[in-house]
DNA sequence: TTGTAGGCGTTATCAC
DNA sequence: GTGATAACGCCTACAA
């Protein structure tokens, strides 16, 4: 059912159909009731590909997310998602994985797909191969990093100050009585190296040593967070608090403690980062840092539709961390 | 940089880049060369709108889901994003929330886009309403829902026998020796409905009368299960067991237990379902009903891919559902 | 107030 | 082997 087919049932031409079906004005009342009406009984539907090629926009948006099944992402994704899907826009939700050929083909597909703008999830986009990629298929729209940047002309940031946040964690340990702290990066994003540059300058400021400071790095899975905290107690058994980059292994940390009946928070507490539904699901229940990524992502989204409007934004926007207390410290 | 501008530097027609960029066949393999390094150097992307509307297929599917957030959902929608990418397809991802309307609405958002398929994750869509929607925007394409049917040509399900599973739970329990034992429907849906059916089925078989059993309701929300575990012990200060028809209320009804010095599993013994990331975060672990989601998710990747390539499949197809044994019972 | 014509970027069908 | 030409479904000047 196409609006030539609605023309020919209702006698006149496909523009006036389409001017019906497109709100404009300067139509007779009576042409527009009877359209309406058959519009409605053959269940009429615009063919958005066809309204695409002659707009020259898709109404879609691409979001890239390295892992969709991290419980953080998926909130961002949602909150996208949802947002923009209040302005009539669908989302290209693709899961890049954490090579830059993938992120990069990615970028590719979105570019064929012709998206009016892109979110890019998170600082593992941080690299010159996607920014070449963005360079080359998808410079004249508009796109948002959320927790990186990107330096490129159509490129915005969303930021969130997570080096202060750590250094932060640390100030907090040492209040709660904790000081020989260990902290566990989870990869080696620009974010994660944020964060250990927040434990660094916490704990020089406490008088330790650059050199002498306990930093691990591990991935971001049950198994290797558990692993890692055992590993941790054979090279420090005096340790006494420890600070990982993410949630999900801090939350296998606390199981490994309490599987060896060390105390948490008495004997080691723990801290993670992201604030993500898995803190409230662990026992003890762990204390992060609230890198708001909620907030982050319906800036996200604002700044995007800002964008795609004509309407104009700084070009990074820096939100600031909280930790959120629980009982693992 | 359309085939057009590419054909005109290369001082050749627009069908025979066409044919260069499709790679078919009847091209002199010098023309060929050259052609391929213009597209090279100019970076040329062919418009996949543009495309979509010639060849009458989008390329895109649509995977409609209540809200993504759930752990469950999300890896759904991850395992058919990355299944169907490979094959080339897009996915539209839209969280519907739990309305009818808005269910609908998400419906014609896909009709309009022309999507080539659609998988609606679980049987919170199994509604006259949905089936209403699809009927009139949707009835042309291949759709594909989990752990649920419609009724309508162009719908298959793949199906997990849920009720049979949880009746395999009250088994459990009664082999550890738990006899009095509640259940918790998460909802409404076809699928909570037969997960009751298995608990009252599984309890009649050990003797107990249907008018007796106790069977409460509960939304997904940690608050929700927590102060529903309140609520049984309250009522039943002598129950041994609970099972819940979803992971997420079943680890804060955990932390209640937990809380109040009850043993788990020795005193209340707890079985969740969905087999879920949550199961092992939470103190102790807990026990849970494998659903078969990422199976079922991988299923309906391949019926639809099968569908939409001219094989054919039968309208449902099963999935047996398996007890995953943690430390919760 | 309505209709005609042209074009959006492709692909497919003929012809040459 | 290659090139016109006509769709695909819609929108929008411009004309009437």
């Amino acid at each position: 059912m196409t609006i030539y087919d609605i023309a020919r049932i209702a006698g006149v031409s496909a523009s006036t159909v389409s001017r019906v079906v497109n709100n404009k004005p300067g139509i007779k009342e009576e042409t527009r009731k009877q359209i309406l009406a058959l519009l409605e009984q053959y269940d009429y539907s615009p063919n958005e590909t066809a309204r695409g090629l002659v707009n020259k926009a898709s109404r879609m948006i691409g979001i890239l997310i390295e892992d969709i099944r991290y419980a953080h992402h998926v909130d961002i994704a949602y909150y996208i998602e949802e947002e923009m899907g209040k302005h009539g826009y669908c989302s290209l939700i693709l899961n890049t994985g954490l090579t830059d050929d993938k992120k990069v083909e990615a970028v590719k597909v979105l570019a064929q797909r012709r998206v009016d703008g892109v979110i890019l999830v998170g600082s593992t986009f941080e690299t010159e191969a996607v920014k070449r990629a963005l360079d080359a298929g998808l410079s004249a729209v508009p796109v948002i990093m959320t927790n990186g940047y990107l330096n490129l002309p159509n490129v915005k940031g969303v930021l969130v100050d997570e080096r202060e946040g750590v250094e932060n964690c640390v100030e907090l340990m040492r209040v709660k009585g904790h000081e020989k702290l260990a902290f566990v990066r989870p990869s080696h994003t620009k974010s994660s190296l944020s964060k250990e540059q927040g434990f660094v300058q916490g704990m020089e400021r406490r008088g330790f040593k650059r050199e002498e400071l306990w930093i691990y790095e591990c991935p971001t899975t049950l198994e290797d967070g558990y692993a890692m905290m055992e590993r941790i107690l054979e090279d420090h058994p005096d340790v006494e608090g420890v600070i990982f980059g993410e949630d999900l292994s801090a939350v296998s940390a606390i199981r490994a403690l309490v599987d060896r009946n060390i105390k948490v928070p008495e004997q080691v507490a723990v801290i993670g980062v992201d604030n993500s539904k898995y803190c409230d699901i662990c026992y003890p229940k762990l204390t992060s840092l609230n890198n708001r990524m909620v907030e982050m992502s319906l800036e996200a989204a604002r700044i995007l539709f800002d964008s795609l409007e004509g309407r104009e934004n700084p070009d990074r926007i820096m939100l600031f961390s909280r930790i959120v207390e629980r009982e693992s410290t």
